[in-house]
DNA sequence: TGTACGCCTGTTTTT
DNA sequence: CAGGCGTACA
């Protein structure tokens, strides 16, 4: 029998041999989903049903995209390269990069990271001239990617009040000034390859013919334009359909808020007749009273498509739940708990910390330093985010794409070399008058400025003349002295550390020549697209240099949130992150009211739902040991905070749970030892900084007058304004739509509220104007 | 051109 | 409380 196949459950087996048809494979926790994924892939070619190069898998993230690389080179002796499998970004890129013609994008097209993108949306609207308090770039920005990902354009955008027809209007321009920049957003990468492949029948006919197997992890994520591509590719509505193998599970989406379409499995299901439903339910990752949690909390969720988790493995420890007085003796009872943990023989970087939110670190960092226990926090800034690093890139793409406006503001006077605002708003002007780009009108300043900026202009040229015939690392080289950055961050008092990273960027480029197996020299000549050509029969398409494809990975591919460290180390983060990964052991921290489930969350549709799957996903995350804690009060934005114990721990089956404090109605009648709160982290070793010590003050001037005085306003506000609205209460206004009330003041004529618009902000109100209605 | 101060905000995040 | 951002000023 086939080797691939051996050690299957039965039906693992059955979805990785599935025919060559729809097929929908629901795949619980831990239950194989990544291994079912690149079994059937390497089964697939193995069994001759498919050429390499003739199937598509898609996912969301790098990690995820090459962990599937990974595997299945090490099942099959085949060179992965050619393949294409990556996630959705970087698969359109791919084909943008081998169309752009076809696509009305210039070979050398730039990608805007989220950042790029919103400093370009600063920028026209201060060409514009449009108040940016009352259109917030922030707000157009998720206007325009809300849109872009229903596949909409901004002529198909309907917009019933001004405010919106404005935003409409900003869309277009927007879209216009990116078109003549010669720059695409993310959603932009998803948006124009659709309509490439939708408008043009020749190269739509070419890949549906080629990609008939279609494969995509995370389905439940996938929002409504990368359903809409994914029909397309599987030429959906002719026959014959290409296979589309999703593989997904609705009780771990947790990205709704970022556009994640659930829907789009029962979707799928109905508009592809899929015939074929698999339920991975055999858990292999937790123990059994983990298991019997997980899937009792979710059973408390509406509309799931259904799914029981089952494990072979034992019962296990129970899951073990710890009410601390405060966060800071939270902190110091997990401290405890590690060590235990590290005695019992975990090694630390199988214990991890989960939180609802990045805020809550903090107070666990401490105490872990104050123990000297190794830990490492995931999430914050990554490599190709760092400034130091976007100020290269910044050259680099003005030496590929003259016409990258954002990157020429990033550098032009960095560092300083004599360009200061006016000259740039002057050259703005022009740029805008002659619609030209800011490097193309720099000819037409005249005078000091001018010179100043044709200086610049002439180490770009020179930079790029010299870069013919070197290998990219050498580029990268080149550039980083010539623009001066080295010696401007050499003599920067904290400078150091973005001098290292500067020549870390230049190792990386040697890595990802290698890896990616590129030509080494930098010239467009003939070089190839991603990996192989030879395997590229489709109409029309063009080379692509490995600077452009540096920069696009540079874009598309962040890099590590951390740099790697030696010691092994605790993992702290964040549930959201901690999906996909497994630990022996798990903390997960501040189960409280308001935290988890989120506050915000309350009022938003579905919203508890989805927090639940939140939950669900932190709870799956353990294989033998679950630890729960939360703390009655906590310190928040400078305020101590008190709360209930979350509604989650009271859905889980009792049997289940073993309470290390006893099990207390928190706030009120028990609240009496708090005034023992006190902080015994002070600063002992010496190793703190100011702010260590800072908190350390802060903590101990918790005491009862405080615990009072925060019941007390507590109290206030919950009780009812003389409006007749409250405090927290959800309302919904014809303008700004839903909101939540943060704040009430003044009165009769006066009164005043403080609202959080969903899409809108926040914003004073005054009741007796605005109308407003509870919901 | 750089710094200082004051205001505001404060979930989750990949590409 | 604290970091980010923008304006004002030297």
């Amino acid at each position: 029998m086939n080797a691939l196949l051996d050690n299957l459950n039965p039906e693992q087996h059955a979805a990785v041999t599935l025919p060559p048809e729809p097929a929908l494979i629901l795949a619980g926790a831990g239950s194989g989903k990544t291994r079912v994924l690149t079994t059937r892939i390497a089964w697939l070619i193995q069994t001759g049903q498919v050429a390499p190069h003739s199937l598509l898998a898609v996912t969301f993230t790098n990690k995820a995209a090459k962990e599937m690389l990974t595997r299945l080179s090490a099942m099959l002796p085949i060179n992965t390269r050619g393949m294409w499998v990556g996630t959705f970004h970087g698969l359109c890129n791919r084909l943008l990069r081998a169309h752009h013609r076809d696509a009305g994008l210039p070979q050398t097209f730039q990608i805007l990271d989220s950042s790029d993108q919103l400093s370009a949306l600063k920028r026209m609207l201060k060409a514009l001239n449009i108040d940016d308090e009352k259109y917030p770039p922030k707000q157009l920005q998720y206007f325009i990617n809300n849109a872009k990902e229903c596949g909409l354009r901004a002529k198909d955008v309907e917009a019933n009040d001004d405010f919106n027809r404005k935003f409409v209007e900003l869309y277009a321009l927007y879209d216009e000034q990116c078109q003549r920049e010669g720059v695409v957003d993310f959603p932009e990468l998803l948006l124009r390859c659709y309509e490439l492949l939708d408008r043009n029948q020749i190269l739509r006919e070419h890949y549906q013919a080629r990609f008939r197997h279609i494969l995509v992890d995370e389905f439940q994520d996938t929002n409504s334009l990368q359903y809409a591509w994914l029909k397309l590719l599987a030429n959906y509505g002719k026959q014959p359909t290409n296979a589309l193998f999703a593989v997904g599970d609705d009780d771990q989406s947790i990205y709704a808020f970022r556009g994640a379409n659930v829907a789009n499995m029962e979707k799928f299901e109905r508009e592809f007749r899929v015939r074929h439903h698999i339920k991975l339910e055999q858990n292999y990752r937790s123990h059994g009273h983990i298991l019997e949690a997980a899937n009792t909390l979710i059973r408390q969720n509406s509309r799931r498509l259904g799914k029981n988790l089952w494990t072979a493995s034992g019962e296990g420890e129970p899951l073990r739940v710890y009410e601390a007085p405060t966060d800071m003796l939270e902190a110091q009872w997990l401290v405890e708990e590690i060590k235990n943990l590290i005695a019992e023989g975990y090694s630390r970087e199988e214990i991890a910390v989960l939180y609802r939110s990045n805020a809550q670190s903090r107070v666990l960092e401490h105490a872990l330093f104050s123990a000297m226990i190794p830990y490492k926090v995931y999430g914050g800034l990554r490599f190709f985010e760092r400034a130091e690093i976007k100020h290269a890139l910044a050259y680099l793409r003005l030496i590929e794409n003259k016409d990258d406006d954002t990157a020429f503001l990033r550098v032009v006077n960095f560092p300083t070399r004599g360009i200061g605002a006016r000259t740039l708003e002057q050259l703005q002007d022009t740029a805008r008058t002659y619609n030209q780009s800011l490097y193309a009108s720099v000819p037409m300043i005249a005078g000091k400025a001018g010179s100043n900026l044709t200086a610049f202009v002439n180490l770009i040229e020179q930079m790029r003349f010299a870069a013919q015939g070197l290998t990219l690392p050498e580029v990268i080289e080149q550039v980083i002295h010539q623009s001066t950055l080295i010696t401007h961050y050499q003599n920067e008092k904290e400078g150091q550390d973005r001098v290292d990273n500067l020549q870390e960027l230049v190792n990386a480029a040697t890595a990802f020549i290698s890896e990616e197996g590129l030509a080494q020299d930098t010239g467009a000549t003939t070089s190839l697209v991603l990996n192989d050509t030879s395997a590229e029969s489709a109409p029309n398409v063009a080379p692509s240099t490995p600077l452009a494809n540096f920069l696009a990975h540079a874009a598309l591919e962040a890099g590590d949130n951390q740099a790697a460290e030696g010691t092994p180390a605790v993992q702290l983060m964040t549930v959201h992150a901690a999906k996909g990964l497994e630990f022996n052991a798990v903390f997960l921290t501040g189960l409280e009211e308001g935290l988890f489930p989120h506050e915000n969350s309350l009022v938003e549709l579905d919203g508890v739902e989805e927090e639940r799957r939140l939950m669900y996903v932190a709870i799956t995350r353990a294989r033998k040991r679950l630890y729960m804690s939360l703390a009655q009060s906590r310190m928040l934005f400078g305020q101590t905070r008190y709360s209930v114990k979350s509604r989650f721990l009271e859905e889980l089956p009792e049997n289940t749970l073993k309470w290390l404090t006893p099990k207390v109605q928190a706030l009120g009648s028990n609240w009496s030892y708090g005034a023992s709160a006190q902080s015994n982290f002070g600063g002992s070793n010496g190793q703190y900084g100011k702010k260590d010590r800072a908190w350390d003050e802060a903590w101990d001037k918790q005491d009862n007058a405080q615990t009072a005085a925060a019941s007390a306003k507590i109290r206030q506000k919950q009780g009812e304004h003389a409006s007749g609205f409250r405090i927290g209460q959800a309302v919904f206004h014809t303008k700004f739509g839903e909101g939540v009330i943060l704040e009430l003041e003044g009165q009769g004529a006066d009164a005043r509220a403080q609202i959080k618009f969903r899409r809108h902000g926040n914003k004073w109100l005054a009741l007796g104007i605005a109308k407003l209605t509870a919901i």
